[in-house]
DNA sequence: TATGAATGAGTCTTCATTCAT
DNA sequence: AATGAATGAAGACTCATTCAT
C-alpha cells in the first residue's frame, strides 16, 4: 500500500515537472522513439560526445520538432535514468516488505536489477556514466534515488548479517561487492548473450553467498603463500 | 676558426635529429603535476565536462603555458590511463609467469589491481568512464591494453577450472566477475577509507574462490523458494 | 487511424532518407550573398588574412547563422573556385569539340577564360593566390581541374603546330605564355576598367600568334646586340 | 651616379630600419640560410600557412635563436622581396640608362628579371602571393618598390610606341602582357627545367615584339570567324 | 507538429612574441 | 648565441537553445 502511494507520487512529480502539457495522442510514443534512439547514442559516444544535431540526424526530426519532444538535452538523461530507476526501485519496495529470509529478498532484487539491464542495458549505461551531467535539481534527486535504492539493500545485508547467514564483515564491504557485480553488468550484457537474467542472478548469488556465508572457508593456506611472496627474496 | 667549426657541426647535428622535443628539466614533473590536477577534475565533472579553461584556472597557467605541456586535452587521458595501465600491466606479466598455483597468481594479480587502484583511484576512475572519447590510435591503443589485459586473466581463469578449483562454468562469466569487483572498487575507493588494498583482495578473493569452488553450495533451496515466489500468485 | 498512419510512413521516409540537409528556400541566394562578401574581403586581405569574424562582420551574421551557411572557411575557398572553373572547363570542352581551326578555337577559349575573369575577378584572384589553403580533397580536385583545363589547351597548341601554325617550339613554352597572359589578367582587371574581355582576347591572341608564328621574325639583330652588351666590356 | 647614390640609400633604410647592432661575424650567414629555409616552407605552404614552429622544425633552432636572428616574421617576407627586388631594381636602372633602343634595353630587362627569377625562383613566388601579409610601413616600401619597377618599364614602352617599333596600342595593355609573361615564369620554374633565363628572355621578346609590332599582322580572318561563330545560329 | 534561421557563449587549439636565464 | 617557459589574443568551429513562421 504504501509502496505503491509512493510510486505515483513520484510519477506525479515527474510529469509536473518536465514534460508539457496538452499533447496530441502519439506524442508518448514518440517521445519514447527517440529517448531510445538517444540512448544508443549516448550508449555509443557518451552523453556529451553526442550533440543535439546528431540526435536529429538519428531521429530524422528537424532543430524544431525535437525540442518539441525532448525539452532539453539534460531531460533525456533525466528520461533514461527514470526508465529504468522509478519502475526498480517500486519493484524494490515491494521485495523488501515481503516476509521471506533476507537471502531470498536479495535474490530477487538481484534479479530484478538484472532484468532491468537485460531489458534495456543502453540505458542503465548511459546513466551510471553519465549521471555526472545532470545538474541541479536534476542531481540531487539522482542521487537520492540511488541512495535510497542502496540503503535498501544495505538493510537487507544487515538482516542476512544479524541472522548469521553472512559472516559479521562490515556490511559495506558485503554489500559493495553486490552493488559491483550488478553494475558491472551493464558494460558487457548484450540482449542476444548467452545468459538470461534470471541465470545470471543464480550466478551472482551463488558467488555471493556462498562467499559472503559466515562458515566460509577462510582460504589460510592461499593467505599465507602470498604472506611468503610477498616477503622479500632472501638469499 | 676552430670554435666557429665546431659550433657548426654541433648545429647539424642537431638539425638533424630534429631535436627531442625541447623540454628543460623538471618539465617531466610539472607535467606530472599538471596531468594530477587534472585528473581530480575529470573524476569530479567528467572529461566532457571539464574545459581546458577549468585546468587554466587549477594550474593557473595561461593558455599557451597549459598547451606547452599537455599538447592536446586527449593526451592527458591518454596519460592518466597510461600511468596505471603501464605498470599494472607489467606486473601481471610477471604474475602470470610465476610457477604458482592459478589461486595464488590471480590473488596476486587481484592486489596488484587494487593497489594500483588505491595509488591512484582518480585516474582508475577517470579513463574507466572516459576512455570513450578517446580516438583514433588512442583508442585503440587503450582497448587493445584492455584486451590483453582480460586475456591474461582468462588464461589463468581457464587453468583453475582445468585443475578443477574452479566448477566448469563459462570461464568468461566466472570472470566478468572477477573484473566487475574490481573494477567498481575505483568509484567508492577512499585513499584514506577503512580498507587497505591487501585486505581487499583477501576479502574479494574470498568471495570468488569460495564462490566458484567446485564444491561450492549451489544453494538448491534458495532457488526453489525463487521459483516458488516466481509463479504467478493464484488464489 | 488513417492520417496516423499517413504521418508515421511520411516519417519512416524522411527518415531512411536522412534529409537532404535540412535547407528552406532562399538558403542558396543568401548563401552565394556570403560567398561573395567573402571573395571580396579574401581578395583584399588574402583567405589566411581574413578571420571568420572579419566575415561575420561584413556579413552582418553571428557566428552560428554565419557557419549555418558555410559549413566551413575552407569550403568558401571551394565554392569560389568552383563558380569559376566548372562553368569554364564546361565552355572549353564545348569550344575545343568544335570542327574549327586550332587558332579560332584558341582564341575562343582565350575569350572564355577573361569573359569568366571579367565576370567574377576577385574570385579568380583569391584562388589563384590561396588555392594552396585548400586541404586534402578539395585540393586534390582543384589541382585536377586544373590539370584537366590545361590538358585542353595543350592539345590545340600540337595540334596548332602540327598544322604548321605556330613555329615547332616546345609546346608547354608556348601554352605557358598562353597561361600566363591570361591568369594574370585577373590581377588587375577592374569590371569598370576601359577593356571589354572580347578586346583583351582579340589582343592577347593577336600578341600571342603573331609571336608564335611560324614566320615570325626571329630578331637576329637584336639577338646579336644583346650577345655583344653580355660581354664583358674590355678596354 | 644617381642611380648607385639611390641603391645605397635603400640599403642603409634597411639596415637602419631592422637589422640589429653588434653581430658575431657568422651571423648575417646563419641568418640568410634561415631566411632560405623559410622561403622554401613559405613557398610550399604559404606565408600564413607556416607559423614559426615550422620555422623552428626547419632550422633546428629554438625559440629564442630563432627570433635572434628574424626578430619576426614578417621581417622574413621583407627580406625575401629585398633579396630579390634590390639588385633586381638596381639593375634595371643601370640598363634603362644605357644608350640602346628601347628593344634592347626591354630585352635586357626580361633577362634581368629572369635571372632574378632563376636564381631565386621560391622568393620570387612567395612575396608575389604574399606581399598582401606586409603590414604598414612594409607594405607601403614594396608597393613603392613595385610601382617604381614597373614605372621604368612603362617609360620604355612609350619610347618603344614613340620610335614606331610598337604599334601605337594603350602602353598599359602592352605593358601588362609584358609583365604578365614574366611574373607567372616564378609559377612553374625549375631550376633544373630546360630553359635558362636568356633562352626564356629570346623567346618571350620574341612573342612579344613581334606581337606588338606596327606591322604585326591584325588576324583579321581569324577575327571575322570569331565573329561569325558569335551570331547566334538562325535557321 | 514541424521547420530551419539565428543566437552567442563556449569549445579546443595555435599563434607570434617576450623574457629570464 | 641559445634555451624553453610563459603570455594572452586570436584562430576556426560547435554547442544547446530560441523563435518567428
Amino acid at each position: 500500500m504504501t509502496t505503491t502511494g509512493t510510486v505515483r507520487d513520484e510519477d506525479r512529480e515527474r510529469r509536473g515537472r518536465g514534460r508539457p502539457q496538452g499533447h496530441g495522442p502519439g506524442f508518448e510514443d514518440r517521445r519514447r522513439e527517440i529517448v531510445d534512439l538517444a540512448t544508443a547514442l549516448f550508449a555509443e559516444q557518451g552523453y556529451s560526445g553526442t550533440s543535439v544535431s546528431d540526435l536529429m540526424r538519428v531521429t530524422g526530426l528537424g532543430k524544431g520538432a525535437l525540442y518539441h519532444y525532448i525539452e532539453s538535452k539534460e531531460n533525456l538523461l533525466v528520461e533514461i535514468s527514470s526508465q529504468v530507476m522509478t519502475p526498480l526501485i517500486a519493484r524494490m519496495r515491494e521485495i523488501v516488505a515481503l516476509e521471506e529470509s533476507p537471502l531470498v529478498r536479495l535474490r530477487m532484487i538481484s534479479e530484478a536489477i538484472l532484468d532491468g539491464i537485460a531489458q534495456r542495458p543502453e540505458h542503465v549505461w548511459v546513466y551510471e556514466h553519465d549521471y555526472r551531467y545532470l545538474s541541479g535539481e536534476n542531481r540531487t534527486r539522482f542521487l537520492q534515488q540511488r541512495h535510497d535504492f542502496e540503503g535498501l539493500v544495505f538493510q537487507l545485508g544487515n538482516e542476512a548479517i544479524a541472522r548469521g547467514l553472512f559472516r559479521g564483515s562490515d556490511v559495506r564491504l558485503l554489500m559493495f561487492q553486490f552493488f559491483s557485480l550488478h553494475k558491472q553488468t551493464a558494460q558487457w550484457f548484450h540482449r542476444d548473450g548467452p545468459w538470461a537474467p534470471s541465470e545470471l542472478s543464480r550466478e551472482y548469488c551463488r558467488t555471493l553467498f556462498n562467499g559472503f556465508a559466515a562458515d566460509a572457508a577462510s582460504l589460510d593456506a592461499l593467505e599465507n603463500r602470498i604472506e611468503t611472496l610477498r616477503r622479500p627474496t632472501a638469499s
